[in-house]
DNA sequence: TGTATGATTAAT
DNA sequence: TTAATCATACAA
């Protein structure tokens, strides 16, 4: 099951560029027992330095400090007092931009994760579940990306890319979720036929 | 020091 | 539609 990891140079690109690039590849969570959980990336936004929803909008600060860091940089914060949201940093040192996670499909779970309230499929679908569920908190915040680390990411495989080249799979791209500023930019993607997606646009 | 609010979620 | 719940940013 393990791909070739995609090293911080992948990242190094506009979060416009990253963020579509990224659904398909795989999110993999090691924890410290050394158990791995791993989930096909199927929702992402971008934020980007001009952008008046991006947190480092206005200015740096301590909070957004991670996101003016190396690409392949983890960005991890906590939103109303309850659920984490995490963020992997793209772009060069000092350009302040970011991809929001913003939905899982995990395949299978440890049983130590298991969750009866609701179907499997739907467990990390939105940033805060996949957050709670694979236990990323600011601890992780100004981590990178890395093998053996206790997060990274997998390129997407063989069978995958075939099922995008073919139109097997495809991408929705629209609008963000939940922002009072920038609602019209279209920085989300989405897996077309994904499960676990967070919230699908009407359709047109 | 005081206050308003948010890249959300689950329940009503 | 709304409550839950608090760290953070910004005003004062």
């Amino acid at each position: 099951m393990a791909l070739p990891a995609l090293s911080p140079d992948w990242f190094a690109r506009s979060a416009l560029e990253v963020a579509p690039d990224l659904v398909g590849c795989s999110l993999v969570r090691r924890f410290e027992d050394g158990t791995e959980v791993r989930g096909e990336i199927v929702e992402t936004e971008a934020y980007t330095p001009d952008d008046p929803a991006c947190h480092a909008y206005r200015r740096r600060t301590p909070r957004n400090e991670a996101m003016f860091g190396a690409p392949g940089t983890i960005y991890v914060y906590k939103i109303y007092g309850i659920y984490h949201c995490l963020n992997l940093v793209c772009d060069r040192p000092n350009i302040a931009s970011a991809i929001l996670i913003r939905a899982l499909d995990v395949p299978q779970l440890p049983p130590r994760l298991s969750d009866d309230r609701q179907p499997l499929h739907r467990i990390a679908a939105g940033p805060g579940k996949l957050c709670r569920l694979l236990e990323i908190d600011r601890r992780l915040n100004g981590g990178t990306l890395a093998v053996g680390a206790p997060l990274w990411v997998e390129g997407r495989s063989p069978h995958v890319r075939e099922q995008f080249h073919s139109g097997g799979r495809s991408l929705v791209q629209t609008t963000r979720i939940g922002l009072s500023q920038g609602v019209d930019l279209p920085w989300r993607w989405y897996l077309a036929d994904g499960r676990a997606v967070s919230k699908k646009a009407k359709p047109s």
